[in-house]
DNA sequence: GCGCTTCCGTGCGTCACCGTACATACAGGA
DNA sequence: TCCTGTATGTACGGTGACGCACGGAAGCGC
């Protein structure tokens, strides 16, 4: 069993100089109409959230909403026991949390921490009151949850037809894709968690990725060595979900 | 290969009486605001499609936006050659197709009749543009969406941990809410579609249900024999995706 | 009644992944 | 330097599902 630290860190950003937007970074807040901006800025909060933190638990009350900056949040489904997938993860393109809007108090994943990083953040009550008022806001909402569904959807099919070592390069390559680095931070026991398997059967594929010289890790440092290799392993869904990620996006932030 | 028919019995329905509503008794559609409802109304055709037959094919294009009224619609996610797995169904609370108004012109998933019977139907333009004027339709659409998510997280978890036997008995269950009866037409076959499996496990494993005296079938047709011995060996995602789909649309249909 | 299609049942070898247990190796603090 | 925790590697039997192939049985049209 990992250490899942559930501590906060918790750092006000009183308005930096050169920092313009009152968020942190989210693309999500930032394409909102600059009125519409303004008026919610004085009701969000930008934290600081570490690698491990746990922001949500399945049945849990959500307590705020998240727009993250350059942190980037995992979205883990449990089922009984120790046993989770990931059904897609949050970057600053999108928000976590939002589907309280609609009347969902309790969260459905856990959502944990990948990279530690900035994050806007607002209480559940203002943000539902918000939300009623500005179509803007909703229409956003409406946009970007369509895309988690067509990554969970993927993500479906992915884990329940692909071998392990097509899966674990689909999900190095996406998280490259997310992170801008072909080196990262990420041990075993994270990809098993998030892939829905033993560490073991982590351990096993991921060095068969090295063996072919297409990545090279120790202890939880990896880095890609070939691309293209990577992606010749990998099911057709890293193509599918990547598309669906930014596509989703492209008439909004032009 | 089963026979999955493209054909496309049409029959428009000219205003039945004692039919006061436009649409084929789809509560999406009835939980709009009179006014708009009267304004979509000349824009919508009745259809009735056919068990079988198939709508939507993962990367054509969509043509038409289904209301359902008491047709069934199942979704499949398709995987490379015949594997496939049902990520959702589609009835009278729902819609299918609606991503289209957020710029996604192709179709992700599969979407296959699983009950025959009566739907509403409009054209993508017409649609599209009703939704950029239509605040109720985006919100109402948002909300389903929203509960779509939850379903396919709920059934990704599922099919990634949970044994055979207790995701077919999952299956008839959520089929036996949707359909409001004990007994109901489904092929092996069908069923191994949508749980991503073989035919041969399909009948390993309601073979299994059958002699536990849960459920009966020949030929297609099967019945539910102990309706409480069947959820006690089926996993708890038939509690979760029940009360997702239902409780997700409480506040709009009071 | 006959043939055809659909639907269901069974058997067999293979395979990916599981659960568990144990071993090694590096890292950083005391 | 030791020590403890984290990270990775290996081994082994078990099993759920796979692919394939074939057999039987029930319905339907002619």
């Amino acid at each position: 069993m990992p250490a899942m630290t559930a501590t906060m860190n918790l750092s006000r950003d009183a308005g930096r100089p050169g920092l313009a937007a009152p968020n942190a970074g989210n693309r999500l807040l930032a394409s909102l109409p600059e009125s519409d901006l303004k008026h919610l800025a004085a009701l969000f909060d930008t934290v600081t959230v570490e690698v491990g933190e746990v922001l949500y638990e399945p049945g849990q009350p959500i307590g705020h909403i998240y727009f993250p900056g350059d942190c980037l949040i995992s979205l883990l489904a449990v089922a009984e026991g120790r046993m989770t997938l990931e059904v897609g993860s949050v970057g600053r393109e999108g928000v976590l949390g939002a589907s309280v809007a609609l009347g969902h108090e309790l969260a459905q994943v856990r959502a944990v921490v990948q990279r530690s990083g900035t994050a806007s953040r607002i209480a559940r009550a203002a943000f539902c009151a918000e939300f009623a008022q500005l179509d803007s806001l909703q229409r956003l909402l409406y946009r970007y949850t369509d895309t988690l569904l067509a990554q969970a959807i993927q993500i479906a099919v992915c884990s329940r037809f692909h071998v392990l070592e097509a899966r674990l390069a689909r999900s190095l390559l996406i998280t490259r894709d997310r992170l801008q680095s072909e080196k990262f931070h990420l041990t075993h026991e994270f990809l098993a968690h998030t892939l829905g398997v033993r560490r073991v059967g982590v351990t096993k594929a991921a060095s068969a990725l090295q063996q072919q010289k297409l990545i090279i890790y120790s202890r939880g440092n990896i880095e890609i060595l070939d691309s293209a290799g990577l992606e010749a392993v990998s099911c057709r869904c890293y193509e599918l979900v990547k598309d669906a990620g930014t596509m989703g996006m492209a008439n909004v932030f032009v």
